[in-house]
DNA sequence: AAAATCAATGCAATGGAAGTGCAATTACTG
DNA sequence: CAGTAATTGCACTTCCATTGCATTGATTTT
């Protein structure tokens, strides 16, 4: 089991007081978050730096952007070992009418889409909405 | 086959000449166009008024919004006895990452989707990203 | 037909999220 | 400890979406 010291250094990212937070936080979340939501949480800190911690986390594929629909980019941890970098990690993702949380399902591979002829298929978005389990209350 | 004048009418919706040249102008597009492509098209025509104007076709199941994941919403025409508003027409979207146009792939309807115990699913929004059959030349 | 009523349009302004330039600060290196 | 490079904070900008309100235009009522 290693560290998140250890894990930001494996992937040459400097360690900094922010960025050990944010990661701790984004793991503490079982859900996925906004920029918003990160800044509400750490009110001290500065609207940018946030920002920027988040970017450097996704081009380092320790969090991957999502997309739900509701118009604000949305982030969750990656999965240790998932394949980011390759665009083929392609668990769905499922945002709750109600609470307006999203979540990574990922244990739900997106299954092969067919398209038409002459299209070709590099990446899939998808994205369930309806009642979260929370929600449903079962 | 009716008119637009009557298709306008046999959804409540006034016809008026911003109206139907928007209609008209959706029905020649065969992709999915942003407020801007309208805008670029009426540059007479104030912004407001065809924001507004989408948003009523949108409202009346006339047209139906697309999230391709650019960032900026698009619209497109429903098809004639679509389902929109049970929120069951689900076909797919296909965003080409070439020329950056957004389609309906109409007759490529959704698969079932399975989701975990307690979660209900209510719509699926799936986007397929890659090269259009324009783009791919063939 | 004129008055009254209601919807559609245009203009101006606002809000929210994303992104950037630059200076100040902090961390690393030798 | 000095020099260098990366990180952080502040201010500002851009872009799209959305709203309030006055004006214009269409429809209904008298
Ligand atoms: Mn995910
Ligand atoms: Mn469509
Ligand atoms: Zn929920
Ligand atoms: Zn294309």
């Amino acid at each position: 089991m290693q560290t998140i010291e250890e894990l930001l250094e494996s992937k040459n990212i400097r360690v900094t007081a922010m960025r050990l937070l944010i990661y701790k936080f984004l793991t503490e979340k079982q859900i996925a978050v906004t920029l918003s939501d990160i800044e509400n949480a750490f009110e001290k800190a500065d609207r940018t730096t946030l920002y920027r911690t988040v970017k450097t986390f996704e081009e380092k594929d320790i969090v991957h952007q999502i997309d739900d629909g509701t118009g604000i980019t949305k982030y969750a941890l990656c999965e240790k070992g998932c394949n980011c970098e390759i665009e083929t990690d392609l668990h769905l993702h499922f945002h709750c009418n109600n609470c307006n949380e999203t979540v990574c399902l990922t244990e739900h591979k997106i299954p092969q889409i067919k398209v038409p002829d002459g299209f070709v298929s590099e990446n899939v978005n998808l994205v369930v909405k309806g009642i979260c389990d929370k929600c449903s209350g079962q």
